[in-house]
RNA sequence: GCCGUUGUAGCUCAGUGGUAGAGCACUUCCUUGGUAAGGAAGAGGUCGUGAGUUCAAUCCUCAUCAACGGCUCCA
């Protein structure tokens, strides 16, 4: 009998009998890893533990504390799922029920019922009732007649149209209970590991996400082996959101909305005020060090300007409409962008190729009539601020700028302890060509140039295709919010395109004219984006220099507000940001108040602070810190809490 | 834009087919208190908006607006 090579993870290997499966090879290893084991990767795919290993290969199992176990599980949970719905409702139809980042969800076609959140609670029982049975997942390798027969004799069309896109002889059924579905797989072994089960939401969900299709019902749902687990899962979802950036927003005064200004449109409050115009002041010093020009265009610019940059054509209908005058004809439209404007500064005055690159900044507001599903506290609105910048450089020069704004990019975010990003590079879809403009030679080049710029950062790099503006590829810094989801904030692109548009030009060292090229750039991405997702990881606890209010000085008593006030009033004086709590009310209730605002520092002032210039310092969290000079204080205070540079 | 859920005081939320309630916040008074809520009184709401059913609607029906969770989109 043949022997198959396996080689472990740790580098060890081993021989089995052929035709061994992932099961045998756990319970040789250990009987606590037969236990837990949940699925296996086999030479980088992962299987069935009862699937036959036929030749060399390396591998690897899977339990629950690998990211490939969880799939497997919540790939099979997303089948228990379906089963459950099919014994509830017969003749419901199928789309897809993949795995996801947190759990599975499933595409379903329930016909004329509405399926709300009281019938998940129904499913989820039955859930539970079948998971305990133990059913086996079952693989069946079938031919695509079988299987197209199969669905058409069920009525299931989905899965029909799926199967069209299939070869013959890669098709598989899983089977488990009385489910069979279409499914690559690979499953656990079976359903009896499935102990908690949770359906979050329903929602609805194109079918292949195409908007044209119908919309089917997307049922979102998480399991887990213990139901231990489910609560601390739920748990830290009810923390998550209360780090919600919309949430801390208003309990901490920093921006609103009215639905009387018009939806997606954000208020910003005093305290926002603050925290925005200091990012905005750490960002301007930080642009003017790396050779930006700060520039002022206005809000509105003619219809003209974007026929020009193809933004009309592209975006024109789904824009807010244009603004006419009282001239006949007359049309202008809000700034959606600031690209066209910085373009015609370019343009004032013939440009040498010694005066390259240029640098424009503009904390440019703009506004985009987005969907209105699609607003989302400050992290998707109507008006919002770009820490825009465009920089003209020679071909010669883009790769050298793009490594210079990557840095950039970088210092902004080590300087605001963002650490968990993803460097994406968007590329183009090849297969929708016509969503773009321009000449695939220079999206080309476009494209090597960020990588090639990434590289040489050492960025740990995404491509993803299909997210590249229509203009040009993009380099896409993206992080996460409370919940997990992804935001792009900081974007650099590269574009060939608008110089064309705009006939820019610069005359080289051998007296002729020559195209220069465009960077886009936004370290921040929006002002408002941006300060969502600080938020978020910060839970409000903002870096002190960005606090809008650093030092809440709390008097012990009415005899005191007197010092307090001359307190206070140095601080100002040293440009420290505070308030005076003179309120009639016991200390101990300004610290809790000051405490909930998540003030960073209290400086609380009695008998004994006013003898000595004293005050007595209290931090955020950490409780009391004994007393100090009030000079002192604030000589430590400037030095610990300047903008970073 | 599409699917689902929600909308009651500044905030968080109860509640009912017979024109509304709590806690916090707010105002006034008492209290002058040393490191996370002192006490009392008071004021505050067209029950998102519009229509319909009804003797009567905050509650039932429909429409509409907005927010939330997704889908699609994101210059």
């Amino acid at each position: 009998m043949s022997e198959v090579k396996i080689t472990l993870p740790d580098g060890s290997s081993r021989n089995y009998p052929a035709g061994v499966t992932g099961m045998d090879i756990a319970k040789s290893i250990s009987e606590g890893l037969e236990r837990v084991a949940l699925s296996i990767e086999v030479g980088g795919e992962i299987w069935d533990l009862s699937r036959p290993i036929n030749k060399d290969a390396p591998i690897r199992i899977f339990t629950w504390n690998d990211k490939g176990g969880k799939y497997t599980f919540w790939h099979s949970s997303a089948h228990v799922f379906a089963e459950a719905l099919e014994a509830l409702y017969p003749g419901v139809k199928f789309g897809i029920g993949p795995p996801i980042e947190n759990g599975f969800y499933y595409d379903v076609d329930l016909g004329d019922k509405e399926f709300g959140e009281d019938d998940l609670a129904k499913v989820e029982a039955k859930m539970v009732e079948l998971a305990r049975k133990n059913s086996l997942f079952l693989r069946k390798d079938v031919s695509k007649a079988a299987a197209l027969d199969f669905f058409k004799k069920k009525g299931d069309p989905y899965k029909v149209e799926l199967l069209q896109d299939l070869t013959d002889g890669s098709i598989t059924f899983y089977e488990q209970g009385n489910f069979t579905d279409l499914c690559r797989g690979p499953h656990i072994p079976n359903t009896g590991f499935i102990k908690a089960v949770k359906l979050l939401n329903v929602a609805g969900a194109y079918w292949r996400g195409d908007e044209k299709n119908k919309m089917l019902t997307r049922v979102y749902g998480i399991t887990f082996p213990k139901q231990k687990e489910l609560e601390e899962y739920l748990h830290m979802l009810e923390e998550a959101k209360k780090r919600d950036h919309r949430k801390l927003g208003k309990e901490l005064e920093l921006f609103a909305f009215s639905e009387k200004v018009g939806m997606g449109l954000p208020l910003w409050l005093p305290k926002g005020t603050v925290l925005r115009e200091r990012l905005e002041q750490f960002m301007r010093k930080a642009q003017i060090k790396a050779g930006y020009d700060p520039v002022v265009t206005p809000h509105i610019g003619s219809k003209a300007l974007y026929v020009t940059s193809g933004h009309y054509e592209k975006y024109g209908k789904d824009s807010f409409q244009p603004i006419h005058t009282p001239d006949e004809g007359e049309e202008f439209l809000l700034k959606p962008m600031n690209c066209p404007h910085h373009c015609e500064i370019y343009k004032v005055k013939p440009r040498s190729y010694k005066d390259l690159p240029i640098r424009l900044a503009e904390f440019g507001t703009v506004y985009r009539y987005e969907q209105s599903g699609e607003l989302h506290g400050l992290t998707r609105v109507r008006g919002f601020t770009q820490d825009d910048a465009h920089i003209f450089c020679r071909p010669d020069q883009v790769k050298e700028e793009f490594v210079k704004v990557i840095d950039l990019v970088l210092h902004v975010f080590n300087s605001l302890g963002f650490e968990n990003y993803t460097a994406q590079v968007s590329l183009r879809d090849p297969a929708d060509k016509k969503k773009y403009i321009g000449e695939d030679a220079l999206w080309d080049r476009a494209e090597r140039e960020i990588q090639e710029a990434a590289d040489e950062r050492h960025l740990k790099t995404v491509a993803v295709k299909g997210e590249a503006a229509f203009y040009g590829p993009k380099l896409d810094f993206m992080v996460k919010d409370a919940l997990g989801r992804n935001w792009q904030l900081g974007t650099i692109q590269v574009d060939y395109q608008l110089p064309e548009r705009f006939e820019l030009e610069y005359v080289g060292s051998d007296n002729q004219k020559h195209r220069p090229v465009m960077i886009h750039r936004a370290p921040f991405g929006s002002l408002e984006r941006f300060i969502a997702v600080l938020i978020e990881h910060c839970a409000g606890n903002f870096p002190i220099w960005l606090s809008p209010e650093q030092v809440a000085v709390l008097p012990i008593s009415e005899r005191f507000n007197q010092y307090a006030g001359q307190v206070i009033q140095e601080l100002k004086n040293q440009d420290i940001r505070g308030y005076l709590d003179d309120r009639d009310e016991k200390i101990g209730r300004k610290i809790r108040d000051a405490e909930v605002k998540k003030v960073p520092y209290m400086l609380i002032v009695g008998e004994k602070e006013v003898a000595e210039n004293r005050v007595a310092v209290r931090k955020h969290g950490a409780g009391d810190q004994g007393s100090v000079g009030l000079d002192d204080f604030v000589k430590q205070f400037l030095k610990e809490f300047s903008m970073p540079v």
